[in-house]
RNA sequence: GGGCCGAUCGUCUAGCUUGGUUAGGACAUUGGCUUUACGAGCCAAAGGUCGCCGGUUCAAGUCCGGCUCGGCCCA
């Protein structure tokens, strides 16, 4: 073994090894190993690979690796999620088009050439990670077979009453004629006027004053609104009232909602001003005016304002309410607006009609459900019931984009009968393809036009456990479903989980994960989520190429608790890479100590020491935690755990202890020194095993430098997870030991005290004890002891010393002589 | 405004499920040391009224209630 090992050629050595191996493949035909499917999240590929990727990708890996040890046929699948808004920007933005400039298979094409690039950055990233990733099994979900089950999943579920058209409010940008999903809604903070106006009571003189910031929605004003507990309104409710300007008569309402401190305290609700208008819409069950068309523009029912754009008809009713003498009084304003992500233009709420899931009759039914998976930790299942508790609407499942999967319906000319594919003729654009029959099974003539709406992209990432499992294709993909384990982010468990859990109910009625891992948020130095935009940011590949993957995986593995965010910090990665060091050296040692050690040979049991017993009892313990604490997803623990071991116990106690015992067999015996190799050579190797998952490159080198040809699997990823020894296991042992380590490290702080070199020899050790027990452990330690301090001569005495005391054992007193 | 989580040495973090030693570890700091693996090492020191207020208890970092601040997500 070299002096100095270089992790570059090491871990990218490897990497190559196992695939070339292809010991990672997922064995499909076999049915007697039990099998463990990871339902790996297919990211977005966004061309980046952050430290948030590395935090996942080593959660799950570990725990694959793990897995595989255990005797298990994992599946460890690996795609790509690629339909999406931000692509179709960035296509839009470099070939300096708008969308509709060109066809939209030939938009597609230059989405699909760019996300191309994308995947493999990422890729590259991934496999510089040393994921044991099954890459036979990669899939891109804009590929026709992939949006081939999108689309079958959809009929079944239109057949199975799941799936509707329906009028809904959406976010809509007036610039770019698109609805856009409220990921894509930023908020800004903006300066407008906050209107008083007057509205006057029906039934008599009075008038009350609203305030609001959007006068230009008076037209499509259904009710005005006050808070039940505003003593100054109270009165007013239940009574009609005058909408200005178009002479409407509306009731006024109360509710919670509203809040008293703003403006007057009585707000207008219209169809749709905002956000809050629209749950009030809903929940009051209010008339709906569509006041904008799809440009932004009013339509004929803005009356006199019919054409103008929104800015244009703010101004002119201003005007107008001015002149009449309703305009009360102008404030300046500052409020957040929604605005769009793109074009930053104020996005607006119009209705439309939209394709929706009905996931809300499933919620009794995720709740059940959600409460049977195992939470990783356990309180994220709330984040999930909470969630679909609380939700208000169906989930608009359409969009009015490009790069995503066709919705497969078209419309009847004549009657508007909707026809939704077959299942056999999928894939299919009905874009590019006319439906499959001769004609409208309702009006009988056959002229159709093609839905243009796609399907929102987490449609296609909403049934990965089924898709990886081998549905609809493989007879038997039951066998391979439920997934054992959905790994996602605290931040899109009401996405992800949630969508894979309705989806997969509705379709199977069966949950799609037995358990659900959570990671936390990687966080920047400066506390908050890392993110380009915050100036916190740090490039994985970076941090990759500057230490390497196995001590990256250790800041993975071991920055927090699972599920708890982790904050990015380089001497966490440096801690990693000295660990690493820590552990090539002991092992270059062991190498050397090991030499003549023949493995095969029958040791005797009875050379064995009680500073080897003390080892091996602890690490049959450190068996039992490590394995509960990855059981548990408790990586940071199962690591802290083996480092805490391995830097401390094996190498600063007991290697430094059975040295000499080492050195010198001609002194100590020849069986003693044997006993000695024989716990070193089990320890490191159970070291080894329980290091690999976290730290696959430098524990397969070792493996192969000192343990290959004597256990014989082709990699130590294939070698089976150690099984504790419990008969080992003796406190009585360990407590003895404890005894004989401090002797050692009072000796040797006696020695440093006195600035003597800790080679120095010592004359003789006079311990003075009147505990029989101590008298007989320090008695069966000699050879350790005087080994360890060159001591000459051992005296026990059991008179009461007048020496110092041992620090930890204070009726333990002692004396050197050098 | 709602849901969930967090607050522990200068910094980061474990412990809280199931209350009971001197609150564990890492980084940073300080002092010492060539010791037939490792100075990227070893030995040691210093550093904490466990966010605040109250309650339960013989006993609270841990359980309960309230508050403050922070995070993620949603509105």
């Amino acid at each position: 073994m070299p002096k100095k090992y270089n992790f570059d050629e090491i871990e990218k050595k490897w990497q190559q090894i196992w695939e070339d191996m292809g010991i990672y493949h997922f064995d499909w035909n076999d049915t007697s190993k039990p099998v463990f499917s990871i339902d790996t999240p297919p990211p977005y590929p966004s061309g980046d690979f952050h430290m948030g990727n590395i935090l996942n990708w080593t959660y799950f890996d570990i725990l694959a690796r793990y897995k595989r040890m255990q005797g298990f046929n994992v599946l460890f699948p690996q795609g790509w999620d690629c339909h999406g808004l931000s692509i179709e920007v960035q296509v839009e933005k470099m070939q300096k088009i708008r969308k509709r400039d060109i066809p939209p298979d030939k938009f597609r094409k230059l989405c699909e050439q760019l996300i191309e690039k994308y995947i493999k950055l990422m890729k590259n990233s991934i496999l510089r990670l040393g994921c044991s990733i099954d890459w036979t099994t990669e899939y891109k979900t804009m590929n026709s077979d992939y949006w081939r089950r999108t689309q079958l999943s959809f009929i079944q579920l239109y057949k199975k009453g799941y799936m509707y058209q329906g009028e809904h409010p959406i976010n809509w940008c007036p610039r770019c004629e698109t609805a856009i999903a409220d990921a894509e809604v930023n908020y800004e903070k903006r300066t407008s006027s906050l209107n008083y106006i007057h509205f006057p009571l029906k039934e008599n003189s009075e008038h009350l004053i609203i305030a609001t910031s959007r006068p230009e929605f008076i037209p499509a004003c259904v009710a005005v609104e006050v808070n039940p507990k505003d003593k100054r309104y109270s009165k007013y409710i239940g009574k009609k009232i005058v909408v200005p300007m178009v002479n409407r008569i509306v009731t006024i309402i109360s509710d919670k909602a509203v809040d008293p401190e703003f403006g007057t305290g009585v707000v207008m609700v219209c169809t749709f001003g905002d956000k809050e208008d629209v749950k009030t819409v809903m929940k009051h069950k209010l008339p709906i005016i569509r006041l904008l068309s799809e440009n932004g523009k009013i339509n004929e029912k803005g009356g006199k304002y019919c054409g103008l754009t929104i800015n244009q008809a703010r101004k002119a009713i201003i005007e107008d309410l001015s002149k009449l003498g309703f305009l009360e009084k102008k404030e300046k304003l500052k409020h957040e607006v929604g605005v769009c992500d793109r074009c930053k233009t104020h996005i607006e709420i119009i209705e439309a009609k939209q394709w929706f899931m009905k996931t809300r009759k499933l919620t009794n039914k995720v709740i059940k459900t959600a409460n049977e998976v195992n939470w990783y930790p356990n309180y994220m299942k709330s984040r999930l019931i909470d969630w679909a508790k609380s939700l208000d609407w169906d989930w608009v499942i359409s969009r009015q984009r490009l790069f995503a999967t066709p919705i497969p319906v078209w419309y009847c000319k004549t009657c508007n009968q909707i026809i939704v594919a077959k299942e056999d003729w999928t894939p299919i654009d009905p874009k590019l393809t006319n439906p499959h029959i001769e004609k409208c099974p309702k009006c009988g003539k056959n002229d159709f036009f093609p839905e243009t709406d796609v399907f929102d992209t987490w449609m296609d990432s909403s049934i990965t456990c089924a898709v990886h499992a081998g549905w609809p294709d493989r007879k038997d993909w039951k066998r391979f479903f439920p997934a054992d384990v959905h790994p996602s982010g605290i931040d899109i468990i009401r996405t992800w989980a949630y969508y894979l859990m309705v989806r997969h109910l509705a379709l199977f009625n069966q949950t799609p994960y037995k358990s659900c891992l959570i990671n936390g948020m990687v966080l920047g130095s400066d506390g908050r989520k890392m993110s380009k935009s915050l100036k916190n940011y740090i490039a994985a590949p970076e941090v990759l190429s500057n230490y390497g993957s196995d001590a990256s995986r250790q800041w993975a593995a071991g920055g927090g608790a699972t599920g708890s965010d982790i904050p990015f910090r380089m001497p966490d990665v440096e801690y990693g890479r000295r660990f690493l060091v820590k552990l090539w050296n002991v092992s270059k040692f062991a190498n050397k100590l090991l030499k003549d050690y023949e493995s095969y040979k029958e040791s005797n049991q009875n050379d064995l020491q009680i500073l080897d017993k003390w080892l091996l009892s602890q690490t049959a313990k450190l068996i039992e935690k490590v394995t509960r604490a990855i059981e548990n997803s408790q990586f940071n623990i199962a690591l802290e755990e083996i480092r805490n071991f391995v830097w401390h116990i094996l190498c600063d106690s007991y290697i430094e202890a059975v040295k000499d015992r080492l050195y010198r067999p001609s002194i100590h015996g020849e069986g003693k020194k044997i006993a000695a190799q024989k716990t070193l050579y089990d320890v490191l190797y159970i070291v080894l095993k329980l290091l690999s998952p976290i730290i696959p490159h430098l524990t397969e080198e070792i493996y192969q430098a000192i343990y290959a040809d004597d256990k014989n699997h082709k990699s130590i990823s294939l070698a089976s997870w150690p099984k504790s020894f419990p008969n080992l296991i003796d406190d009585k042992i360990e407590k003895n030991g404890d005894l004989i380590i401090s002797l050692i490290s009072e000796i040797r702080r006696e020695k440093a005290e006195k600035r003597l070199p800790l080679n120095s020899p010592i004359k003789t050790l006079t311990l003075y004890t009147q505990d029989d027990t101590n008298a007989k452990v320090i008695q069966e330690g000699t050879v350790d002891i005087i080994g360890t301090c060159k001591i000459e001569n051992l005296e026990i005495s059991y008179k009461t010393g007048t020496g110092k005391s041992l620090s930890d054992y204070p009726e333990i007193q002692y004396k050197t002589q050098f």
